[in-house]
Formats: C-alpha cells, sequence, structure tokens
DNA sequence: AACGATCTGGACTGTTCAGTAAAGAACCCC
DNA sequence: GGGGTTCTTTACTGAACAGTCCAGATCGTT
C-alpha cells in the first residue's frame, strides 16, 4: 500500500559513493548528491537520514562489495595461491589507473580522512581492513601449504604488510606513478616474500 | 619603516599546518586558523593570501623540514645504512603514534585528499615524494656497497616500495594498529629486501 | 474509480563559509 | 616626539551549507 520507491537502492548508493569518494566527506553536499542522483533532498532523508547516515550507508554497501570480492578474488587451490595473489594486487592496480579520476578506494581514502573524527566509519573501516587481511593471510596460508612460502614466517603480519603495500600503492596512484612503476613495485613487494628454506624443498 | 607583524611566520605556519593536517582541506575554516594562530582573517590575509595560498605555504613549510630531516636521518656512512633504515622507518612509526590526535603526516594526508584535484599541492607532494625515494634509494645503496643487499637489486624500486609501505603504514595507524603490530610489519618489510647471493659474498 | 498511504521536489530557515573593506593601533625612522 | 607606513581588528557581503517542511504527484488497494 502507497507509492513504492521510484529509484534502485543500489544504484544510487553507488552514485553517492561516488560523490563522497570524489569529493571526500566535507566536500560533499547534499545539493552535488541530490544531482548525481537525481533525488531531492526530502526524499534522500527519507530513504537513509541526514548526511552522516547516507555516508555510512554508501561506505557500508561499499565495504560489503569490497570484502565480498576480495575474498572470491583471493580464494582457491592452493597451487595457485601465488598467482591469484599477485591477480589481485595488480588488479587493483588496474582498477584505480582505469577509474576516469583514478580515485582511490573508499577505504584507504576515508581510513586517512576519518580516523579519529568519525568512529563509526572507522569501526566499519577496521572491518574492512580485518576481513581484507584474513583473506591475504588466508591466500598466504595456502601457499606455504604449496611450498611456495616460507612455512615459518607469520601469515598475518605478511599480510598486514601486502594490506600496507596495497593502501600505500593506492595512496600513490594519485601522484602520477605510472603503470609499470607500479607493476614493478607489486613484484618487487611479492619477490621480497620469504621464500622456503631450501633444505625444505617444494613438492 | 612601519610596523613589523606580530608573529612569527614559522609558529604560525606550524599551527596552520596542524590545523589542515586535523581536518583537511575542506574541513579547515578561516576562522578556525584564525582561532589556532590568534590572527584575525585581515592579517591572514596579508601576510600569506587567501585559503588555498595559506595552505600552500603551510605544505611547503611541511615539505620543507621533512625532506631535509629525512635526508639527515638517512645520511651516514655505509656501515650503517641498514640501521638508518629501519631507524627512519621506526621513528616515523613512533612519530605519528606519540602525536596527541594521531594525525597521519601531512604527506599521506593530502595526497589522498587533493590528488587530481589540486594541482599546485600535487605538485609539491610530488617533490617531497620524489625527496623522499631519492634519500632511501641513496641509503639503499649505501648498504649494497657494504653488501647488506643484493648488488642486482634496483635501489629505485625497492625505495618505492618503501615509500608505499612507509605511506600504507601511516594511513593504517589510523585504523587502531597498535606499536607491536606495526614494528612487526616494519620488520617484515626489511626483511623482505632482497639479500645478497651465496656467492658474492660480503667484504 | 476513488481512497489513502507513500514518495517527491522545491521552497524555506538559520548557520557558516571565504573573502573584502575600512577604521583603528602599533611601530620604526627621522 | 611627530609622521608615515605597516599591521591588526571588526564588521560586512554574497554564496553555500545541512536540515526541515509541506503541497502536490504517484501508485497499490479496495
Amino acid at each position: 500500500m502507497g507509492r513504492p520507491p521510484g529509484f534502485d537502492r543500489r544504484e544510487v548508493l553507488a552514485a553517492i559513493e561516488r560523490e563522497f569518494r570524489r569529493n571526500g566527506y566535507d566536500g560533499t553536499s547534499l545539493d552535488g548528491i541530490s544531482a548525481a542522483t537525481g533525488l531531492g533532498r526530502g526524499s534522500l532523508y527519507a530513504a537513509f537520514g541526514d548526511k552522516h547516515a547516507l555516508f555510512l550507508a554508501a561506505l557500508g554497501d561499499y565495504c560489503d562489495q569490497d570484502e565480498a570480492s576480495g575474498a572470491a578474488a583471493l580464494a582457491g587451490p592452493d597451487e595457485t595461491a601465488m598467482e591469484r595473489l599477485r591477480a589481485y594486487l595488480i588488479d587493483s592496480v588496474d582498477r584505480q589507473l582505469n577509474d576516469p579520476e583514478r580515485l582511490a578506494c573508499m577505504a584507504s581514502r576515508f581510513t586517512v580522512e576519518l580516523a579519529g573524527r568519525d568512529q563509526d566509519a572507522t569501526a566499519r573501516l577496521r572491518q574492512g581492513f580485518d576481513a581484507q587481511r584474513e583473506a591475504l593471510a588466508g591466500c598466504l596460508r595456502a601457499a606455504q601449504r604449496n611450498g611456495d612460502l616460507d612455512p615459518a614466517a607469520e601469515p598475518v603480519t605478511l599480510a598486514t604488510l601486502l594490506v600496507v603495500d596495497f593502501r600505500g600503492i593506492a595512496s600513490l596512484i594519485g601522484i602520477g606513478l605510472d603503470r609499470a612503476e607500479l607493476v614493478a613495485v607489486v613484484d618487487a613487494a611479492l619477490a621480497s616474500l620469504p621464500v622456503p628454506r631450501p633444505s625444505a624443498a617444494a613438492s
């Protein structure tokens, strides 16, 4: 009963996410969001609440998708764990490079902008960080099982290092590094993972 | 001739820098800067120009100091190059951890916030990036000369990787990683630098 | 086809913003 | 100590902001 909403929630959230991603939290106005989504302010307030709630909805939606796609990209058989790792990192570089505005991902951007200021956002970002790190750690454990990685290495620490690399690269793309440099950095990061001791030969 | 300014330019720039660093570019108001510096808007405009010029002055001042202190911390005899490298990274972690608000450094913050939007700022940040990378590359070359690092490794690529680590860590401190984790990541990053081939024994 | 519930979009409010202008205070030089 | 130059403060302007509200449009239900 009553009139149904005339918009697709996912589409609207995607447009909102892009608006925040481009302009930052403070730099984004409700007028801008209204223009980007085609919805009036009244509709936005009725559907999502105030600016902060609106932002959290967009951030949550982004994180949900990011966590799911990351976990999917890194899951698979032990034999190809290292390949998946490289593909995951290269893919994130290319996705940002191919973005029409080369915008950093939501996570990188708002971890810097909102940490220590917006507890709700920080909590959601922390959850995303944990998920990304755990997905990477799982892939590293697979690589260890396959003999591609020193079994004595601590997967969580190395996974943290990879997230650090991931975020650092996302930050620095905006400064003008070209694809070749970025790929070289990714390869250097992967090449530097501890190889198995010679005594413990691989299968 | 005429009345001299009643403030210390460096002090004022430091206060302005902190204000921008805490609130971001869009989140910083001239009222806030006025309160933080004790100067009226008129004085600020007369001394530095508009908000953008004011920001660039603070950013430039920060970068100048950062580049100088980084180069100084990484310069020294070949024998202790690896120690300097570790001290440099640990030191940057501690400085941010000890910051009363755990604010990320100017470079990390504004590379994310202003890339692709503020050409002047991006250019200055790029210059800072190049300086940091070159200082790190110099230290890596020293380590190579001392036999601590594979002489076949490309110092600039590894230096880029270290800047990536540096920026990534700066981003992630805000998310709540504790010091032990961060130190472990720094050590993992350093441990993973390519060691010399066994055939080429050190001096 | 008419009702009522829900959605929609524009108008409105009070606040804050960046930037300007002018009046007043402080200082150096002569 | 006076004059002129520079600094400092305050008040002001027009625009943009977040958030609210309501009249009208739209659709499922009966």
